[in-house]
DNA sequence: AGCCGGCGATACCCCAGCGGTATCGATGCG
DNA sequence: CGCATCGATACCGCTGGGGTATCGCCGGCT
């Protein structure tokens, strides 16, 4: 199969609408269709029920949706990892989330940076769950992730860091005047439910708890007496001053792994993974 | 990049040849020549050096020689997982070294068979380092590896069972007598060198021992006396009479697990894979 | 019931680009 | 100095991808 056509289906099933599938992709919807019907012919697997009202996918236009856009990813990242070892800038691109392993981050860049055979580190701050996109389509070289917050699942990790987690609470709120507190004493505070993060798709679950896209505005709704968070002990060092956080042993242990795409060769990556490691 | 494009400057790369190639790809030289050529010309980058009696690979064309392969491989995996997810017979292939994980292979289908929900599974005996193959182009859907023999970068694993390492000699020789040996006891047995299995690649490394490319192989060559070998323990049960196996603490633990391409969306997998750690 | 509008499929045409043959130009070899 | 090898170039034919026009089906509105 052509990526010209699995570019053609997986815009087809992510619209579910050949028309507006055809619009996204600049060609008309007649060579469109043509093309999802050869796809189909020649896997002799129907892959879209269409009526003239609606199109779904069948189960295996969902496998190939999942597994085309994987594909799709590794022949993308096949090509900028081409460019980008010719262009002779041998530099690295570390991605993790904006507001996250501030301390180790800074140790980490410090550390590889006064290796002999180091190159230039460009760090990149990207929303929830944009890392593996990154690291899948060959823009990032490497990212530093939290488990089991996400997901890392087709890369090759190594364990950094662990550490325990806090509540953040309002400061003021009367919990903070204690020591320590359970999971217990923190699931249910009443009018300080958890935020509710963008799933990788961008769409949120249903629930009580406000949205939030990152730290800040978690922060800021923190501090406004409408939420609560669980976050790793490190996030005190950059907490403001009208937020407190308790320790709450009994919570899950943040673990910050260094993930990078398998099949890497690269020196300067695996110089990078060896410094982390031995941070 | 189509994929048409990738498979030619994949079969190019391979053959350092564009004769050859071209034949291999049942196309004309002249063609294959433009096509590379295009290829460069878009990328904006030379992935090969010519001289009218040699082809080589750039640095960027090592690089897209990797990538690329893998790029392959996960288009012929969606294609090729499309095509099992439609054709009804929803069974699992599971894929394992001919003459290795004996008992827990038994052990694991047979309690997989008794789960409600379970489906036949095909068992596929291969060589050696074909496995990753098998795994990555859809035609496999987990496989028993042998940690730290086996790579099993790009997948997700989880760990089934641990195991020492035994030396196998053939009956009679003086060191079986002893109770345990240590790895610089058979480090270097005069007459006995260890063998050489072929890499990925289907080379050989260079050495003095003998290639084999089976455990079947492997035990003749033992009995014969040209060879000796660092099995894990579980060999002992099909081991032939005329060998012997001693223990050898200081080597290696052998790790078997089960690995399976990442995005597996699979209900029968999850199913196998959460048989096989309650084991 | 009848009309309309939206949507995918079909019919038909055009041309970009892929592949083929013939040939050239460079280079290592006897 | 021919000769053989191998990749590049020139040129040509045709397949197939893409465009426009239109059809057929169906749900909804009045």
């Amino acid at each position: 199969m052509e990526t010209r056509e699995l570019r053609y289906f997986v815009a087809v099933a992510e619209e579910l609408h050949f028309g507006r599938a055809a619009q996204r992709l600049g060609i008309a919807q007649p060579p469109l269709s043509r093309a999802i019907r050869q796809i189909e012919r020649r896997l002799g697997v129907p892959l879209l029920t269409r009526s003239s009202r609606a199109v779904a996918l069948t189960e295996a236009g969902a496998v190939l949706l999942r597994e085309g856009r994987a594909a799709l990813d590794a022949v993308e990242a096949a090509e900028r990892r081409t460019r980008r070892a010719a262009t002779g800038r041998p530099g690295l691109v570390l991605v993790t989330k904006a507001g996250a392993v501030g301390e180790l981050l800074v140790k980490l860049l410090d550390a590889y940076a006064a290796e002999p055979d180091s190159v230039a580190v460009e760090v990149v701050l990207c929303g929830i769950a944009e890392q593996g996109r990154l690291l899948r389509d060959g823009r990032a070289d490497a990212a530093l992730l939290h488990l089991p917050y996400d997901s890392t699942t087709g890369f090759d990790t190594e364990e950094l860091h662990a550490e325990g987690q806090v509540v953040v609470l309002p400061a003021g709120h009367p919990l903070t005047s204690r020591a320590e507190l359970r999971m217990a004493d923190v699931a249910d505070l009443p009018g300080l439910p958890r935020p509710r993060w963008p799933r990788p798709d961008g769409s949120h679950a249903d629930g009580p708890g406000p949205q939030v896209r990152d730290l800040a505005q978690l922060c800021q709704l923190i501090a406004l007496g409408r939420a609560s968070a669980i976050l790793p002990e490190s996030c005190r060092a950059q907490l403001r001053h009208d937020l407190a956080a308790v320790p709450v042993p009994d919570a899950p242990t943040v673990t910050t792994v260094i993930a990078w795409p398998p099949h890497s060769r690269s020196l300067a990556l695996a110089s990078l993974i060896r410094t982390a490691t031995s941070l």
